[in-house]
RNA sequence: GGGUGAAUAGCUCAGCCGGGAGAGCAUCGGCCUUACAAGCCGAGGGUCACAGGUUCGAUCCCUGUUUCACCCACCA
């Protein structure tokens, strides 16, 4: 952190110019290193670890919102004093980059097979130099106090160096293994996936229901399909076990039409006996559950596509054929030999590549597993335990869940761009090492040439374990002593179980402690109709353009304000536009301060004694104090919207609309004592206003307290404002509610009247209460100012003057003589209907009242509140009652 | 098939421990009042989805229903 000084100070323009407010600032904080992690001893520590967006990734909404809330955190801390480190970096993101690159070189009519493995990924590489910074740089844009001396990437050395620690240890504690099992394959990637990769969406299909022969000709079994093709891969046919139907299947067994093949029936508890004919093709090598039944019988896996999803040779006369061109030809080909009973149309779920949307082909293949029950019992411990605290809550049975039903974790990619796996084979004598650097020469045989294995490691292996592999393990670093374990981790929900439960496993696992204390799981950004945004629909919000338009600030307050923790936030431009409104009032508000306090040094109100202050102050100063508890327990608590509107309210409703207009005959009077306390308190509250609002809107708030007097260094590391008891006043609050209600008593009537604003009234207020009396005279002249009044009585009594309109406001009766402009009938049903409204609500309150078991069982200080309001209201009715009388003396 | 969330003003949403609802935008009326027309002042607008229950008292708690959204799941 630095004390240097700012760029010199300046009157604040007429309109606030936030392009070149922003960029200047955010070079200034970069040069002042102000984002750098203090690890100072005695100091609390606060960390957060970004989620690291996709090297290939732009900034979008979604990036916009959950980065706005981790900034809103790490400069709310940091000004509270906090070893505050907000780690950057970006994920190499396997399969997404290397088809970016594919697509990169297929310009220039090429393959990655046509460059090798080698020249591809340095090809990768050299992409990641030119491409990779463009969302860090939108990151940037967005005011993200990042430590970017620290910025990370998983397919850095350090980072690598973390995974293939990590592999081995796995390895060697059994909980990595390499098997034969069936995997999710996706045909374009040419790669297996994980279960959460794979994509399950309802598609409008078909169910073809064949005939298959019994092997002695005297019948057949109908089985029904929704992917023909795979009929080339049975290997059986599965029956219910008790199913009498086809008992007598067991010694003959069935033919496999269009190939003659004779195949086994088994009997299976899988099968459901009322789901079709209750007979089930059996492809242990294309499907899940049939893979399952085949282990269970033993039956032969036979694998008709290849890699492509192109039939293979096994597929014989069909070989060559895609697997969609596949499943039509045999579809015909059925129906012209006659083994077709039906085409049903058949609604199903159809898992899909969850980065290319090509239909997952489930096969057979040689791949590497995480053992992940043992680690997930450790991730359920610690939820269960509270060491990691999940918001909103609602998630916790999602995640036991999950949890609970979770399967062993496919890591091995058939991909190129990502950490290969570090295993080596000896060419030599076939002995097979996992290792943490590549072995010089085979330990057993001493063979220097060793292969190593191709596949590489799926992208969320190296994600699960950024929270610790970014601060240096597995080196024991001062990053890791002082920030470890973060201490919140803000992401979307919908990587819960990819990222989430993961680095939870890993770091519970790996480092013996969780990964964060706290997680923050906030929505997702839709369109205003609740839509997801896609480039197709045309319905994307982008933050980039909206920052352009609208300024960065106003963004990020919009963000701020709609993250109530839900499921979704329904964002529409108007509200960004809105919200800019805000920000141009704040400037505005700064400006009028700074007419008026030029003079003034730094403030110094905290010091003073607000007892003698004047009410305006009084009040403004406790509900400045107010406000900051608000907002500080609000932050405390993630809850983002309620810190924004908390500050919102005050600064428009309260500072702006109330207090200045309250202060303004102080600021521009004659009296030099009540100009002078005026000053200060202006400036004591513009400051801690900009303060509580620098951690939202960081731009606008540095500007501003540059023009502030005083010398001036960055409000980023001014201490984040506390309470102040001294400010504490209640009592202030009350009296400004009767001044304000009378105010606004006195403008309904200018308003109601039609009165032009520049036409002087004269006005009476009729207050039975001496006390109150009294302070209405010491608040006269305001009264008069805010209502443009040019004369004012107060009286304990008084008469109603011909022509006069008025209002009630508790026990208070408002008179305004308007001669000429009063319309009787019209003041008449304006009484009428706030009688019947007073009279609705008393009679409520006295039923309750008069009901024994409410003044029994509520308790005492509710009952207490209902006799005062009864008493309020039954002196409003009053006061109603003998206004609309003398009203009515004027018909 | 299982699970979760939502339903409050015309729109988008707040509403912590149950004491009879708030904001922004939009609408209507009046204002270029020397910080701000990206503004100021005033006003209107809600059977808190529906039906029961618990309670002195329910937008809030419980049960059921309807509608919508999402997640998980191996009925071919």
């Amino acid at each position: 952190m630095t004390t240097d000084t700012a760029p010199a100070r300046r009157d604040l323009a007429k309109a606030y110019e936030f392009k070149e407010v922003e960029a200047r600032w955010y070079q200034n904080w970069l040069d002042h290193k102000n984002f750098r992690a203090t690890m100072e001893e005695g100091k609390p520590s606060f960390s957060i670890v970004i989620p690291p967006p996709n090297v290939t990734g732009v900034l979008h909404v979604g990036h916009a919102l959950n980065n706005t809330m981790q900034d809103v955190l790490v400069r709310y801390r940091r000004m509270q004093g906090c070893n505050t480190l907000w780690v950057p970096g970006t994920d190499h993101a396997g399969i997404a980059t290397q088809n970016v690159v594919e697509r990169q070189i297929a310009t220039e009519g090429k393959s990655r097979h046509d460059l090798g493995r080698e020249k591809f990924i340095e090809r990768v590489w050299q992409w990641r130099e030119e491409k990779g910074g463009t969302i860090i740089n939108q990151l940037k844009h967005l005011g993200c106090s990042c430590d970017w001396d620290r910025e990370r990437f998983t397919m850095d050395e350090g980072l690598s160096r973390a995974v293939r620690t990590v592999f081995v240890r796995l390895y060697k504690e059994g909980l990595i293994y390499k098997g034969d099992y069936i995997v999710n394959w996706c045909p374009r990637c040419k790669t297996a996936l994980a279960d959460d990769e794979v994509e399950h969406e309802e598609t409008a299909g078909k169910l073809y229901h064949i005939r298959y022969p019994y092997a002695d000709g005297s019948g057949h079994v109908i089985v029904a399909t929704t992917r023909p093709e795979t009929m080339l891969g049975d290997t059986a046919v599965a029956v219910h076990p008790d199913d009498e139907r086809y008992q007598h299947l067991r010694e003959i067994g069935v033919r496999l039409p269009l190939t003659g093949r004779t195949i086994p029936v088994v009997f299976d508890h899988h099968v459901e006996r009322e789901f079709g004919t209750g007979a089930l093709k059996v492809t242990p090598s294309h499907d899940r559950n049939d893979y399952e039944i085949g282990l269970r019988h033993n039956l032969e896996r036979l694998k008709v596509m290849d890699d492509s999803g192109i039939m293979n040779e096994a597929a014989g006369p069909y070989a060559g054929l895609d697997r969609f061109a596949c499943r039509k030809k045999i579809v015909a080909d059925l129906e012209e030999q006659g083994f077709l009973e039906k085409i049903e149309d058949y609604a199903h779920a159809v898992g899909q590549c969850y980065r290319c949307k090509t239909v997952v082909e489930p096969t057979t293949s040689l791949q590497w597993f995480v053992s992940v029950k043992p680690l997930a019992a450790k991730a359920v411990a610690a939820v269960r335990d509270g060491h990691i605290a999940i918001h909103p809550k609602t998630w916790h049975n999602t995640f036991y869940a999950w949890m609970d039903n979770i399967r062993d974790w496919c890591i091995s990619r058939q991909i190129w761009w990502g950490h290969q796996i570090p295993a080596w084979t000896c060419d030599a004598c076939g002995h097979f090492m996992v290792e943490e650097e590549a072995p010089a020469a085979c330990p057993k045989c001493g063979a220097a040439t060793l292969s190593q294995e191709t596949d590489v490691l799926d992208t969320w292996f190296s994600s699960a374990l950024w929270p610790f592999s970014t601060l240096g393990w597995p080196d024991r670093t001062r990053e890791l002593k002082f920030f470890y374990p973060t201490s919140v981790l803000i992401t979307s929900f919908d990587i819960l179980f990819f990222w989430v439960a993961r680095m939870m496993m890993m770091g519970l696992h790996i480092m013996g402690e969780p990964p964060f204390k706290d997680v923050y799981l906030h929505a997702l950004v839709r369109d205003k109709h609740g839509k997801k945004m896609s480039k197709s629909t045309g319905n994307v919000i982008d933050p980039l353009v909206v920052m352009a338009e609208y300024g960065t600030d106003a963004l990020r307050f919009t963000l701020t304000a709609f993250a109530a923790q839900g499921r979704e936030i329904k964002l529409a431009e108007e509200r960004i536009e809105g919200y800019r409104h805000f920000i141009n009032k704040i400037w505005n508000a700064a400006r009028f301060a700074l007419m008026h306090i030029k003079e003034c040094g730094p403030a110094i109100a905290r010091n003073i004694d607000p007892a003698a202050l004047p009410l305006s102050h009084r009040w403004i100063l406790h509900r400045l104090n107010q406000t900051t508890i608000e907002v500080t327990r609000a932050l405390d608590d993630y809850r983002f919207n309620d810190a924004a509107s908390a500050i919102y309210q005050f600064v428009w409703s309260e500072f702006c609309d109330w207090y200045l207009e309250w202060v303004k005959p102080d600021l521009y009077g004659n009296d030099a004592a009540a100009k002078a306390s005026a000053q200060a308190v202006l400036l004591a509250v513009l400051e801690d206003v900009l303060k509580l609002l620098h951690p939202i809107t960081p731009f606008v708030t540095e500007e501003i307290w540059h023009a502030l007097p005083g010398a001036r260094t960055s409000i980023m590391v001014e201490p984040f404002p506390t309470e102040n008891p001294v400010w504490h006043d209640p009592a202030a609050e009350e009296e400004a509610a009767l001044f304000m209600g009378v105010v606004g008593a006195i403008r309904n009537i200018r308003s109601e009247a039609q009165a032009h604003p520049s036409a002087e009234i004269t006005a009476m207020v009729v207050c039975p209460d001496n006390a109150k009396g009294a302070i209405f005279e010491k608040l006269a002249s305001a009264i008069k100012t805010l209502t443009r009044t040019k004369e004012l009585t107060i009286t304990p009594s008084g008469q109603r003057p011909k022509g006069a309109a008025s209002n009630i406001f508790q026990d208070l009766e408002i008179v305004v003589p308007l001669a000429g402009l009063i319309d009787v009938e019209k003041e008449l049903a304006k009484l009428a209907k706030e009688q019947a409204r007073v009279e609705g609500e008393l009679k409520r309150i006295q039923g309750k009242l008069t009901n024994e078991k409410f003044v029994a069982n509520a308790p005492a200080e509710v009952v207490a509140k209902e006799k005062e309001k009864e008493a309020e209201l039954t002196a409003t009715l009053t006061k109603l009652k003998e206004s609309a009388e003398r009203l009515e003396e004027l018909r």
